[in-house]
DNA sequence: CCTCTTGAAATTGCATACGAATTTATCTAT
DNA sequence: ATAGATAAATTCGTATGCAATTTCAAGAGG
């Protein structure tokens, strides 16, 4: 009995898993905005489970900062400030560069060819102008080099924080110029991963980063004064 | 009645918060040692609450990573194993550099002074070769580091990876030599600090962070060999 | 003696109901 | 209008029930 591989493992996933998932996709697409009440009733409802699976959903996702928890008053989505956004960026960025030096070191060359696929996936969209789609490939090129770093803490801490940095992705209508410069980065980042060259990469990424926080930030500014008017 | 500043807040916290910051301590502090099972009905009759709170910190805790939820056979506190340590103390470096960068950059003088003062508390339990004491304020001087960053997110991020590894800190039984040497690391840490030399302090924690990682495997292979033979 | 099966007990996952505490909404009365 | 009282709604935690699973303990068979 060894080797009876069941076919379909029969996903018997926690119903609170469920749910969580449900939910961070919810707040990270923006569906449900930052200071929405997460009405109990309501969600049961909607989600069609009872209050224990719901309840323990909050938590986990108040424990990813996606959600605060009021007491006596519920759980609402959390703000996305951008001190905090500027704040999980800079960490971002020192992860990066630690998972780009990783890579470099371990990740195999089919691995790096798999990346340089979504690379040039990227590029496409970029080529067309489509900003959904680029963002789509250019977020799972930077999952890809974390998890390559094969360290998995990194992996998961890196996952967990960049679901709550992609909630403001929405903001980040980012200028033509910048949005190629982007890419340029990118290529460079690619070509320093395929050439192992640790030191490269890291400064690379670094700044990729440090980019990426300035321009999310103008983005911010401007949108806060468009408001004021 | 706008500035009637409650004196006392009446500390109302939520049940399941509690019970979450009971459970983490008696993980941290081995109290509660890996593998082992947590058993609702047990837990809720020492614990004096009932299943729901509990069950909410248990979902808290495994994202945390203290314990891992085996669906449908409940909860554990979860492995520390080797390689996990080793991944762990990666990630801390790569954050204790950044935050070393930050806290040259925006720390006050008042505060590295604190600093200095943890220092020399230290420096007197490494003098009496009082290896608890030592740890204590060693675990204070990079927790004080972290914080004077500025950067909420990574002290939160820091912290959260520091109770885990805490864990392992009894394997940690280090030589007389590895612990002279930290210590000199330690007196190179302040000086960039005080110099606010950002490029010096993020190499130098960097360092000190990859040295007690080979430090603790080196103690862990030992502790492995030990055992087998 | 060991392995496998079988049935009972224990445990978990989830739903539901209930009460107390608290917050939020509604409705007066000045 | 606005403050205060009243009612409704919501949350927090407990308790309970039950189905699904797992764990445990014998007992049967090799």
């Amino acid at each position: 009995m060894d080797n009876l591989q069941d076919p379909t493992p029969i996903i018997r996933r926690p119903l609170h898993e469920e749910a969580t998932n449900r939910l961070r996709d919810l707040i990270v697409q923006g569906r449900l905005v930052a200071g929405a009440r997460l009405n109990e009733r309501l969600l049961t409802a909607q989600l069609g489970l009872s209050r224990t699976p719901l309840r323990e959903a909050f938590k986990v996702l108040a424990t990813e900062g996606l959600v605060e928890l009021l007491p006596n008053r519920g759980a609402i989505v959390s703000q996305m400030d951008p001190v905090r956004l500027a704040e999980s960026l800079a960490v971002m960025g020192a992860l990066e560069a630690l998972a780009g030096e990783l890579a470099c070191l371990s990740a195999t060359e089919a691995q790096i060819n798999e990346i340089r696929a979504l690379h040039y996936e990227m590029l496409a969209y970029h080529a067309r102008g489509d900003l959904a789609g680029y963002f789509k490939f250019n977020q799972a090129i930077h999952l890809k080099i974390v998890k390559y770093s094969g360290n998995a803490v990194l992996f998961n801490i890196y996952r967990q924080m960049n679901g709550n940095v992609r909630r403001a992705r929405y903001m980040a209508n980012l200028s033509k110029e910048r949005w190629d410069a982007a890419v340029r980065e990118h290529d460079a980042i690619l070509a320093a991963l395929s050439a192992r060259d640790v030191k490269r990469i890291k400064a690379l990424l670094s700044d990729h980063l440090a980019h990426k926080l300035s321009s999310v930030l103008a983005e911010l500014k401007a949108l806060s004064t468009r408001q004021a008017a």
